[in-house]
DNA sequence: TATAAATTTAACCCTTGAGTCAAATTTATT
DNA sequence: AATAAATTTGACTCAAGGGTTAAATTTATA
């Protein structure tokens, strides 16, 4: 059971569309709980209305399909890191960027109930791609900030590519493991996470 | 379309089981393979079969069921690192064991066709129970090398339990992306991997 | 060549779950 | 109170895919 947070203190005059909305996103939101626990295949339509206290009638309400429901899932994530990812670390060498960057995003993690979903490969064909497409983007552009590292300096040498598949790795494994009711706090793992992967590509 | 290597250098007497179990084990092995390219529902029993070039028939000729075939892909990826495990770096401090042990992990992964599957969830009850008893003894038994490496003073303090699930992340995220066409060498992964983890949690 | 194992053929059953729908009912807005 | 939106009920269709089977056929072993 997932409790939907509803409460919009936007006093402005009502809005039927952007009430809809939110509550759309609420609702992908939640999906996206589930399929991080137990899988896309393993979660059922129903599963998810239920767990928001729903009917599957009523979820169709206000998603098409679940497909559709698993690709907004993807781009909420992406969604969240490219706010991260348009921060601006004036000043900052490209170490010291990637390290606040990456604590940043295993604290949104941790902390917003998005998920990073390994199930792109149940995507319909076209959605696939858009999620592909939009994941590439992301880690070219942190792959550019490592090879700005190592042009300052503060970054060591080695291919910029498995530097980042290395550390993005752990960060798509999180989901797999944290569970918020745990015993580690998510801005423990932020700062230690952001520590290790600085370590593991800082210059001598 | 997958070919299986039979060749059986084995000049002794025939022994029909062991055929039977030798081609079982490279039946799953492909499966394993599928499971990890498309996913494990992604790809159906008719699939593992025609990519092996049999029938669905013949396929249930070596297996009792999906789920057997998923649970024995965990096994057989489970068995290749207690292997590792089982070696002895005698003299070596912990973070030389790690780091031996580590890119012993990534070459394995990136050679012999076994996956480190995440889809734990999709197995039945009991196999779910047996396989993550299972990663949780090898999880242990890392977690203990880094707490020696902390004793002998080759690895810096910090929990433990963090220290590893960061680079055993890395490790699972590994068979999402990695290809064995792609331009990447598996030896050369190893070694990066395996440096950029040793430098996340070495002592200063 | 005799025999058993391996595999094919071509059905078939059965369950799960996605997706639909219409009519009734509840909930909120004006 | 009137109206539209949100949700329920309860049924239904349909396709995919796991799993089975029996008989025929091929392949290898002895």
């Amino acid at each position: 059971m997932v409790y939907l947070i509803m409460d919009i203190n936007v006093k402005e005059p009502f809005n039927r569309d952007r009430q809809f909305a939110l509550k759309r996103q609420a609702v992908i939101r939640a999906a996206g709980l589930d399929f991080c626990k137990r899988g896309y295949h393993n979660t059922s339509m129903t599963d998810i209305a239920s767990n928001l206290g729903l009917t599957k009638a009523a979820l169709y309400y206000y998603v098409k399909n679940k497909d559709e429901v698993l690709f907004e899932c993807h781009q909420q994530a992406y969604d969240a890191m490219d706010i991260i990812l348009q921060k601006k670390w004036i000043g900052e060498n490209g170490l010291q960027q990637l390290q606040d960057l990456y604590c940043d995003f295993v604290r949104m993690l941790t902390a917003s109930g998005i998920s990073l979903l390994t199930d792109v490969n149940s995507l319909s064909d076209d959605n696939k791609t858009k999620v592909l497409k939009r994941r590439g983007m992301i880690e070219r552009k942190i792959i550019k900030i490592v090879k700005q590292g190592q042009s300052d300096g503060s970054i060591r040498e080695g291919d910029p590519r498995l530097h980042v598949f290395f550390f993005m790795g752990a960060l798509n494994w999180l989901n797999a493991w944290y569970d918020n009711s745990g015993h580690f706090k998510g801005e423990d793992i932020a700062v230690h996470f952001a520590t290790q992967m600085r370590l593991g590509i800082a210059a001598a």
